[in-house]
DNA sequence: GGCAAGCATAAGGCACCCTTATGGCAGGCG
DNA sequence: CGCCTGCCATAAGGGTGCCTTATGCTTGCC
């Protein structure tokens, strides 16, 4: 208060004191500050203070003391119902809003990782979820949550980072995919029958290197990492069964499931990133965190069960530093 | 507070902490901390701590912090409208009754004076003071400042009244008022005329202690107190040159100055009642109180200055106890 | 006449909130 | 590239506003 008293005419404020607003409302609605008093949880000592408080600020009594009762002044009858509506505005908006938050979900996602992972999965959480509404938020870079108003991320990378909470959904892997015809119409049985197979992207680098794994050298050498992007593009060509793509199976449990995408050959390396869940420690608590949470770690526990063993392969994709 | 913690979940008040929603909504505006710390006379600290405290009930980031600056999240903005808009409102109401209770005067007087005297008198007190909007409110009781809605009150009584202000308006005195007419077609020179005058009520008993007072027998003795609803009506039916009323001539000095009544004979008894005017103690310095005052006190010399000098005239009626 | 209901008032204490001070971060600028 | 500035977060500390308890007063009711 300081600062208020610094000049000698401490401009009126514009508004009055709002906890006694609160007050003058409640015991105008009772007629009665020992009821409204309760209501508030305090005193009726303390509600008749603020109202005193009030009245010295309007400068005109509020309420008329009868012996029994308290009944408003045509000035606080003027006040009560303005006031009293505005209060209610105040606490529907913060009703409204505490409730879309905690409803409302925003998860943040790579785009590829929203396209072929998250979304063919996130009808059946709205389905089980119907209260929640969840919107998916997707950007390339990292989300910063004390920049951006997200909930949650799918975080791909390394793991380890500071000030977040992290599990992990799944590790990747990269195998050959393509569609069961072309496996058929190619014959490929073993990894060198991919030699002569039409890679997709065949520059990328973990072309290279899941040949390397086997011992093979690949049809041409490249040193370009592939993005997501190109990936998801790859395995869609490869779903048209235009050739073989080397990709993340994990991304793409659902059309491998559903038999439109199968392995290639049965080799598959281990990429040292990882699928990751990531939101704010201090959140991990919020029903619909933790409600989210659960429901995705299962599923992509359910994703990675429903794909063959890949367990063995050597980690060669982003090997640690 | 501690009635709040009686319970271990203590009931969500409906309301968000108010202080916090008008920081809030300053903030909001300004989309600046600092600058909204400065338009409510606080530190960037306190807004910080406040919105955090918001933010807290919420349970989401209202704001995004951002490297220069702070934006609303989308929650923020939902609020920030409406929270806007309710602030507004309860300024809006707070103005509109201060200002009314600023210019609005409602006085409390009896009903003969308020007929008689006051009113014949407020149009010119309106015409001065046009931003004052004066209501009277009459009532046949004393009126009690904590129990009715009145700034100010004209009070008929012996005045020492406890826990008011009064200030006498005027003394009052009795006096036989008729029209000029009736005195000169009945000759009217001195007291003994009167008593072959038509007296109006002549039982009351002003009328024998007038008579009284000079000497003289009453025509008809009586015991009773005049009612001022009674001498109103006497003074009415004198002015229609029906009689001689017994009356208090200071209240109907508008009347003696048109010449629509004078003095039937010159002689006047003192009243040791007053009327006063009276207001609480405590609004002494508002500005329509004092305005008033002034006004009324001006005029009641003005009314007094205007009748012949009653002087002299002992006081018998209402004698102290 | 005692009792209950209801509000005002005084005294006292604590919690809240504000201030001061400091640090971090990013952008602008020389 | 380093300094400065604008802006916010955070910690520590203190003052006071507000609430509670206790008491008194008035009135209406049995």
């Amino acid at each position: 208060m300081l600062a208020a008293m610094a000049e000698p005419p401490p401009p009126p404020p514009k508004l009055p004191p709002l906890a006694a607003v609160r007050v003058f409302e409640a015991a105008a609605r009772h007629q009665n500050f020992t009821r409204a008093g309760e209501e508030l949880g305090m005193t009726q000592a303390a509600v008749s203070y603020q109202i005193r408080l009030l009245e010295d600020r309007v400068g005109a009594a509020l309420f008329l003391r009868q012996p029994r009762q308290v009944v408003l002044t045509p000035l606080g009858q003027r006040l009560a119902g303005p006031l009293s509506r505005a209060l209610h505005d105040i606490g529907s908006v913060f009703r409204a809003v505490c409730e879309e938050n905690r409803t409302a979900l925003t998860i943040s996602a790579l785009q590829t990782m929203a396209i072929t992972w998250l979304s063919p999965r996130l009808a059946q959480f709205q389905i089980e979820n119907p209260q929640v509404a969840v919107r998916v938020r997707t950007s390339q870079h990292l989300v910063d949550f004390a920049t951006e108003a997200v909930d949650l991320a799918l975080r791909y990378g390394p793991g380890g980072w500071p000030g977040v909470a992290a599990e992990k959904l799944f590790a990747c892997h990269y195998a050959p995919l393509c569609t069961p015809e072309l496996r058929e119409r190619l014959h490929l049985r073993e990894p060198a029958d991919l030699l002569r197979a039409p890679l997709l992207s065949p520059e990328e680098s973990s072309w290279r290197v899941w040949f390397a794994d086997l011992g093979l050298d690949a049809p041409r050498q490249g040193g370009l990492a592939m993005s997501l992007e190109m990936q998801a593009m790859n395995v869609q060509a490869a779903m048209r069964g235009h050739g073989v793509a080397m990709a993340v199976p994990e991304l793409f449990a659902y059309d491998i499931a559903a038999g439109r995408l199968v392995f290639a050959v049965e080799h598959a390396i281990r990429d040292r990133w990882s699928y990751w869940l990531v939101y704010p420690p201090a959140r991990q608590r919020e029903h619909k965190i933790r409600r989210f949470r659960d429901w995705i770690l299962a599923e992509a526990r359910a994703a990675e069960l429903a794909l063959p063993v890949m367990a063995g392969s050597k980690g060669l994709i982003h090997p640690s530093s």
